[in-house]
DNA sequence: GCTAGTTTGTTTAGTCGGAAGACGAACTAA
DNA sequence: TTAGTTCGTCTTCCGACTAAACAAACTAGC
C-alpha cells in the first residue's frame, strides 16, 4: 500500500523496490530464519521477485544465509537471518542525573550499554553538551572498532524538542533554545551518519514498542516516571508528533486543586502529586527538601524498602499517588484509546504498589466497554528505554526503506 | 513516498499508478484550474507522465479541460479543473434531536443538505435506522436523478462505534450494540456503493481539515458542543483511531470533584458542566429539569439573548463554563499540540462569551512556548459538520488512489 | 508579414522492476 | 530407481516512469 503524505508525492520504481525491501527485511526480522519461498507466500511477492530482493539485501550485507532445512519432503531451502553485524545504531539519554547511552545492532540485539553519572542542572549547556558528545565519540569508537558502521546517533533529552533538533526548553536540566543536535554534531566531528535529538519520552515509547512486553502493539503509551511525567504517544504504529513537535505534556493535568505546590506555579499537578520527587518527599520527608538533584536511586530503593516491609504510611502514601496516576491515565485512555499505557522509569519498581490503585481508578473511569480496553503494566526495559529507543528509531529509517549504501 | 502499514504489504506499478493518479487529483483540487505542464513542474513527474494520468483522470471524468490561456508567450496552456459533476458522496448525521443529510461532489461542492427533526431516545435502533435509511434513500435518489454516481454513504453517530460499523454504545440515543451499517446497507438494498459508519467528532473533524476556517491543518481538534462533548483527532494529517476505534473521550475529564452531579456517576465532568444542557441549566434555571431531549436551539438562543443582554447571571455563568472548558483544552493542548482546537455544535453561537475564558485558560496553562502554540475558535461550518465529513471521509478514499472505475 | 523565441503537450525510445510460468536442483518416499 | 515435492533461478512479458525530440501555438519585434 502507498500512502500520500501532505504535499505531492509522486512514487516512482525506486519506490517500489524500496518498499519492497523494506518489506522482506522486516519479514525476516519478525519470522528468521525463513526461506526466500516462505518471504513469497507470505508476503505475496512473486518468487522470482523475492530472490532478487533477498540477493540486494545480501549484497548490503542486512541478510545472511545460514543453511539448509533438512529432513523434509522437497528440495531443502537456505534460511535467512538479519545480518545485523557490520552494522549499529547508536541512542543517549539525557537525565537530570545521569547519562545513557545503548548501541544496537540491526538485529536488535544491544552491543553496548553504558550508564555515567551526570549533573545535568549544574552544568551549562555547553557542558553537557560536551559531555553527551565525548560519551557519543567512545560509543562510535567502541562500535567502529568491532567494524561496524555506524548508522546514526540520537540523542534522548527531557524536554521539548523541535524536528531540527532544537531543545526549546528543559526545565530539569536549565536549558532553553539549545541547538544540541548542531553542537553534538560538531563535536563528532560533522560525521557521516545522521544525528538526532528527540524528547525521551518519544523515544522511550519507540523502545517499548519494539522491545517491551507488548513489542508491536499498534497504540502504546509510555509514561516517564522521572522528576518529570511526560507521555511518549504511539498511535496506529507511528510517534505521534502534533504541530510543532511537543506533543505528550501531561505532567501538569490539575488532579486536585487542594494538592501541593507544583514548580509550575499551580497546585496539584500530576507531577507534584506522582512525580518521583514529590514521591520520596511525601514517603521519606525525613529527606526531602535538600533541593539539588542528585541520582535518586538510593531514595527509591527506600521507598521500595519501606513499602515491602509494610510501612503503613508509605503504603497510603504509594495508594494516593497510583490514585492520582489512576487519574491521569485514565484521561490518556480515554482520550486515546490506546492498547497499553506502559510506566517507566522509577515507577518500575514501585509499580507493585501504584497498579493496583492505577488499575481501580481506571475501571471506574473508563467509558468505552470493558472488554479491549487500556490494560497498565510495568516497563520492562530498563532505565536505558529511551537511549535504546534512541537507537531503535535509526533503525526504522532502514526498515522504512532507506538502506545503507555498501 | 510510499509508507509502511503494520503487515508486509508489498508494492507495485499499480501502485506507484494509483499514488501518482491521487498525486494529480489532489494537486488539481488544491491549484485549479492548472496546466499539465505545472503540474509536472510542482510534482516533480514527467511531462509526459502527468499527461498520461490526466488523460486517464479526464477518461474517468475525474478532471475536466477547461479552455485555454492567453496573452502569454508560448504555446497557450490548456486548463484543467476537477470535474466533480459525474460523482457525488453522502453523509448522514445522527443527533439526540435531528437528523442532518449531505451531499458533496467531487470538488467538495455541496450538493445537497437536509435538516429533518428526530427523536432520537424516543425511537428504537430499529426505527432509527429505518429513518436514517429513508433519508438516506431519498439522497441518494436525488442524487441519482442528477445522473451522478454514489462514491459512497458515511453515517454519523454520536458514540463509541466499532471498525466494522457496530454502534458499541450511544449513551444519548441509548443504543448498545447495534449493527447499524449492516442494518442500513439492508434498507438500501445492499446498494453497490460501500456504506460507513463513524463516530461523529471523528468525521466532524474531517470536515472541519477539509472545509473549515484551517483547511489543510495537519494536526487539528474538534470539540463537538451537543449533548456530550466528544473530541474528534487528526495528528499528522490522519484521524487518530486508537487501539479500538473509540478515541476522543474527553467529557468526563473531572475538571471540579466538587461539581455538579453527572450522569455517569462522578462529580464535575467536563460535559456535566459545559454540555449544553449543563449549560442551559445553569443558565435558564426555570426551564431545566425537564428532561425530554428535544430540539435545543430555542433554549440556546435564549441564552445567547440574555448573554447579548449582558445578563449578569448569564455572563457569570458562560464565564464558567468557559473557565472548564479551557481546562478541558489545555490538557488536549498539552498532551497533543494541535495546531487549533475547533469548537462546533451549540458551542458555535456562545464563542462570542466562551472563548475568552477558554484562551486566558489556554494561556495561563500552557506548557510550551508561546509562539506556534494551540489556538481556539469557532467552527464556520454549521451544524452539519459531521454529516459533511462523512461525504468527505468518502471523497478520501478517491483521493487516497481508489478512484472509481468508469 | 515574417522570423525568432517561448511554452505546452505529445510521441518515441529506453529503462526498470515485478508477474507468470517453465525449469533444473535437491531432497523424501516407496 | 522412480515418482513426487519443494526450492530457487531463469526467461519472457508487461506496465509505468523518464528523457529527449518534436510538433503546435502563441508573443515579440523588426
Amino acid at each position: 500500500m502507498i500512502t500520500m503524505q501532505r504535499g505531492p508525492q509522486p512514487a516512482d520504481f525506486a519506490d517500489v523496490r524500496a518498499t519492497n525491501l523494506a518489506v522482506v527485511l522486516r519479514y525476516v526480522r519478525g519470522h528468521a530464519p525463513c526461506s526466500r519461498a516462505e518471504i513469497a507466500a507470505a508476503t505475496g511477492l512473486n518468487k522470482a521477485t523475492v530472490s532478487s530482493l533477498v540477493a540486494d539485501l545480501i549484497e548490503r550485507r542486512l541478510l545472511r544465509e545460514t543453511g539448509l532445512t533438512e529432513h523434509r519432503i522437497g528440495r531443502p531451502a537456505t534460511m535467512l537471518v538479519l545480518d545485523g553485524s557490520p552494522y549499529a545504531a547508536i541512542g543517549i539519554e539525557v537525565n537530570a542525573d545521569y547519562l545513557t547511552a545503548v548501541a544496537i545492532d540491526l538485529a536488535g540485539q544491544q552491543v553496548l550499554s553504558w550508564r555515567r553519572s551526570f549533573a545535568g542542572l549544574a552544568s551549562s549547556p555547553a557542558q553537557a553538551a560536551t559531555a553527551i558528545a565525548a560519551l557519543g565519540r567512545r560509543a562510535v569508537n567502541r562500535v567502529l572498532k568491532e567494524d561496524r558502521r555506524v548508522l546514526g546517533l540520537t540523542v534522548g533529552v527531557p524536554g521539548l524538542v523541535s524536528p531540527d533538533g532544537v531543545v526549546i526548553m528543559a526545565p530539569n536540566l536549565g536549558w532553553r533554545d539549545v541547538n544540541l543536535r548542531d553542537i553534538v554534531n560538531r563535536a563528532l566531528g560533522e560525521p557521516d551518519f545522521p544525528v538526532a535529538v528527540d524528547n525521551d519520552a518519544n523515544l522511550a515509547v519507540l523502545a517499548e514498542s519494539r522491545y517491551g512486553a507488548f513489542a508491536g502493539s499498534q497504540n502504546l503509551i509510555y509514561l516517564t516516571g522521572e522528576v518529570g511525567i511526560g507521555a511518549g504517544i504511539i498511535s496506529d504504529g507511528q510517534p505521534l508528533r502534533g504541530h510543532r513537535g511537543f506533543p505528550g505534556e501531561i505532567g501538569h493535568i490539575t488532579i486536585d486543586p487542594q494538592g501541593p505546590p507544583c514548580a509550575c506555579g499551580r497546585r496539584g499537578c500530576l507531577e507534584a502529586i506522582a512525580g518521583i520527587t514529590a514521591i520520596i518527599a511525601r514517603v521519606l520527608p525525613e529527606v526531602a527538601g535538600d533541593g539539588d538533584i542528585t541520582d535518586l536511586q538510593p531514595e527509591v530503593d527506600e521507598v521500595v524498602r519501606r513499602a515491602r516491609g509494610n510501612d503503613p504510611a508509605a503504603l497510603r502514601a504509594l495508594e494516593d499517588v497510583g490514585r492520582a496516576l489512576g487519574q491521569g491515565v485514565s484521561i490518556l485512555a480515554n482520550l486515546l484509546d490506546p492498547e497499553v499505557v506502559v510506566l517507566g522509569g522509577y515507577f518500575v519498581p514501585l509499580a507493585p504498589w501504584l497498579l493496583p490503585p492505577v488499575e481501580a481508578e481506571l475501571r471506574a473511569r473508563r467509558i468505552g466497554p470493558e472488554e479491549g480496553g487500556a490494560k497498565v503494566v510495568a516497563s520492562i526495559l530498563d532505565h536505558g528505554a529511551a537511549a535504546t529507543g534512541g537507537a531503535a528509531t535509526v533503525l526504522d529509517h532502514v526498515d522504512a526503506g532507506r538502506l545503507p549504501r555498501l
